[in-house]
DNA sequence: CACATTTTTGCAACCGATTGCAAAAAGAAC
DNA sequence: GTTCTTTTTGCAATCGGTTGCAAAAATGTG
């Protein structure tokens, strides 16, 4: 069993509260007794618990990570980077897998019976009552990735989806294509919409471009490569403007393998910029999402919370912009 | 504030212990207490606290996922399959990320503070020290995809990379290659020795066969990139075999980049088969590793050890094969 | 050195649960 | 209805810490 504070406080020949207040930044201690638990302490091998900590002061310093999509390789980058930065503020990440949940109590549940002090939901597709329902429950939250909104009921930090819609018609509008169509990510995605909406209204400036739409059933190769498969078909259009990078990889994919080349026979452009669409053998033109400064926005606000959970709630959107690479034929 | 146990026996009109045995799998309560006891749990949105009970049964259902390399997305699958097996078992996985850690004592003592009751070492790359620093704490661990030994210090599940590297190099020579080459990962990675002590020991079986080595600086795609951009200056081996698959795409870029074509001018063979590896416009050659096999015995084994954690140590040794793909010359 | 002031220390209650033990209640047997 | 068993319940101690408060020790002042 592990040692505790009691055991430290005998050797030492102390109260077991000088013991505790050694171990607790800030309180009153003289150097001669610091030094003489900490001998004590190093003898026996002693860290203090942490959760048993927690019970006093109400403060768990655990923070509950919350994903569903673990197919999309950017969600490698987004934990990596989460886990660092939240490490690096004596933050511990519990991972949750929402992939087959659909009950945000059950959630809420869950990570209320683990008294984390807050909640990151990491994700473009889980819908906004995720992490309404954490703040009803009191429950820090952030919703990375999320809709941006222009009355957010819970602090979303992300993209402006709509904006990157009307990014990408732009994009294809100035290389000439006349025959576009929006590949979506799953119809229900916050994201799918907003992509779409924005796409389809600076379209509407452009009434002799010819636009379609259809849906993938979610963000992943697998889908994009089977929704593009039905849509070579029957006369697919000249670019499409994918509703994600695995998506589009997903369709390049469809493309070269029925026979096509892709700018040249079909031009695609993606959305995240992940680190594989650097790739030379993917080389996809993209519209960059700045994964780093979301995810490290999101935990300074996190980190904001800790100390104001009533902080009035905010939406920190970031600019995003064409990444140039091979998919799209070159501007006239 | 959240709502506790003291409350509802309040409401409830009963002994604390009652309202405790009510939560409690096979405690002894009539069924009127269980109803009249859930009925005030309910009326007060009640759910007990977990950390507070870890204190004394001493268990928290906490597990420490610990990990160094999030920039394979091989890692993705394994997250995705260690979070939802956990889960599905009522256990949670806090999520350590040791990419700038070194000092395993440092892992140790974290995750003690929080008083996981396991730890699972996902790495191929982390040295063996890692999980031994947490068996010599008493902490149960397992070491998923670490290195195979015939007398295990402590649990391990993965495969027999030594073996792999022989599969490599038997499948190379069946194709008639006679000038071929090792690419490791990082020189320092067990995996990475194994794989290449097996593939120069079944070479030696093969005098008319040239065989040379080299390591890229980690299992990234930049990096055998990098590496396969140098090798091309002199001279290359006709087919190589890369320490795993991400290693084995950046080398295919590399090539495919300075012009030359795979299969025809120059072989790779992979390891891992990670889904990317499927995707057709990668479609590598490469030995396949049973992911999620590897994991779900991992977990079993954690759970094991969960009650019996003097369990004698063993390995576990998953058999892999070649998976043909485009990038390999076809038989003779 | 006496006295006032500040700092350090220990006591004891508390955080939210569990559990061994003994008393109370319910059920069985005659 | 008694008596003996078995089940259910509550008391109180415990898990590993923290913290307000008052006493004790150290420091400063004249």
């Amino acid at each position: 069993m592990a040692v505790t504070l009691k055991e430290v406080a005998e050797r030492a020949g102390v109260s077991r509260s000088a013991v505790s207040r050694t171990f607790t930044e800030g309180a009153s201690v003289s150097d001669k007794m610091r030094r003489k638990v900490e001998k004590a302490a190093n003898e026996l091998g002693y860290s203090p618990n942490a959760l048993a900590s927690s019970l006093t002061t109400g403060r768990t310093k655990l923070i509950g990570l919350i994903s569903n999509n673990f197919h999309n390789p950017i969600f490698l980058e987004v934990f990596d980077l989460f886990t660092r930065g939240l490490q690096a503020r004596g933050l511990r990440p519990l991972l949750v897998n929402l992939s087959d949940e659909t009950d945000p109590q059950n959630s809420v549940r869950m990570l209320r019976q683990y008294s984390v002090d807050g909640v990151v939901v990491a994700s473009s597709t889980l819908p906004p009552e995720f992490a309404k329902a954490f703040r009803d429950a009191d429950v820090p939250v952030v919703h990375s990735f999320g809709r941006y909104s222009s009355s957010p009921q819970v602090h979303v930090v992300g993209i402006d989806n709509v904006e990157c819609g009307r990014i990408a018609a732009r994009t294809l509008v100035a290389r000439g294509y006349d025959r576009v169509a929006f590949l979506g990510g799953p119809e229900t995605a916050t994201s799918t919409q907003d992509r779409y909406s924005g796409f389809i209204s600076e379209m509407a400036a452009h009434p002799r471009v010819k636009v379609s739409y259809s849906f993938a059933k979610a963000y992943s190769f697998d889908a994009g490569r089977q929704e593009m498969l039905r849509l070579l078909q029957n006369d697919p259009a000249q670019a499409f403007f994918c509703g994600d990078d695995v998506l589009s990889i997903g369709a390049l994919s469809a493309i070269r393998e029925s026979g096509l080349r892709c700018p040249e026979d079909i031009g695609i452009i993606g959305l995240n910029d992940m680190e594989i669409s650097r790739w030379e053998n993917i080389n996809l033109t993209t519209i960059h999402q700045p994964i780093r400064q979301i995810v490290s926005s999101s935990i300074e606000l996190m980190v904001a919370m800790l100390d104001e959970p009533d902080r009035y709630p905010e939406a920190r959107i970031f600019p995003s912009s064409v990444v140039e690479r091979g998919t799209l034929r070159p501007l006239p």
